[in-house]
DNA sequence: TCATCACCATACGGTAGCGTATTGACGTCT
DNA sequence: AGACGTCAATACGCTACCGTATGGTGATGA
């Protein structure tokens, strides 16, 4: 007979994580905390204590686990999509306009502000999105520094419109906000 | 006799609200706490519930007591610069460039991911930056439409530089990076 | 001088959460 | 069937905070 399941009384390290990582992102790393982690999960912290050794063994695996889940349907996507480095550009930002956008960034992002490890995760992913971007930017023929002031510029523009929370609702719009950033960052290429 | 004026034994509002946004930008929100802060002002929370009337009342006042001190002697330094919109710019892109960036921004933008008042106070201040830019580029001569958009690219960049913590240390640099980003977004006006 | 005001200290009871130790339940392998 | 391994429940002591109640202290003005 195999297990039930939907009825998760068993649970493994993973579903801890990703439990943390819901509440991390609804209310921040501060409020991940055993007991009230477990009554989400209609378990007791005994559970907790067999897969992990305390608190802090949970929160340093959050980054981890959320640097994993970003292995980059993104850069795929655009290799697919193939043609000129501004095509390929254009294909990633319409990926990105499409999907929903990473719902766990500003919470990773608002935990990073005060945490150093974390921070240290956070810029190893902006460095290689950043370098994605350089390198398109090179690629279309643009020198080192040029290519690489252009990619903070496109790359900066998603993390600020993130972290206010100005990001519309309306895909359509997403567009066409996308369009005209490629447009005047490649206006002369 | 007048009162000895570095022994503070004696606080007001302010003094505790001063250092609830240095624990703040420290550690966040959630380390902002009764004991721990009166401890840090070499008073007990005897003092705080004088001042205050619980926790809540200390965190609703925060967000009121950063935007008051964003009462932008940046807006009045570019007015007082004088001359065309893009020399208006050039002197606030300078004057951002050289002072010490708000160094309680990134506190809030953090606290705003999880607290809808704080986002309500934060995204007011976005909007007033916002907007000067936009008149700006209005001004310059764009439409309504392409100064929004150019204003959001200006805006966002900073927000995201910041957040990302990739300021540079040097204010050169800093100064380098705000030319060209200016060159750029006003090529061709 | 002494009464008052503004502010602080102390002591108390209560709750939330941490981590440990021990026992219990259930599946799997022999 | 029985033994073992895996995971969960329970009970316990401990600390950090919260908020209240009440008393103390020093400067100031009548």
């Amino acid at each position: 007979m195999v297990m039930n399941a939907n009825a998760p009384q068993r649970l493994d390290r993973d579903a801890w994580l990703s439990e943390a990582m819901e509440v991390l992102r609804e209310n921040g790393v501060d409020h991940v905390k055993v007991e009230p982690l477990a009554k989400r999960l209609g378990v007791t912290k005994g559970s907790f204590y067999w897969h992990f050794k305390d608190r802090a063994d949970l929160l340093r695996a959050l980054p981890d686990h959320w640097v994993k889940s970003q292995t980059d349907p993104v850069l795929a996507h655009a290799q697919a999509s193939g043609g000129s480095p501004v095509e390929m550009m254009r294909a990633v930002l319409e990926f990105l306009a499409r999907e929903d956008p990473d719902r766990y960034d500003n919470a990773m992002r608002a935990w990073a502000q005060f945490d150093p490890d974390v921070a240290d995760a956070v810029a190893a992913i902006d460095k290689r999105r950043m370098e994605f971007a350089g390198s398109m930017f090179k690629q279309a023929g643009l020198s080192e520094a040029e290519a690489e002031f252009r990619a903070r510029l496109w790359y900066f523009y998603d993390v600020g419109e993130h972290i206010t929370g100005d990001t519309p609702a309306d895909t359509e719009e997403r567009l066409r906000r996308a369009e005209r950033r490629l447009a005047l960052l490649t206006a002369d290429l």
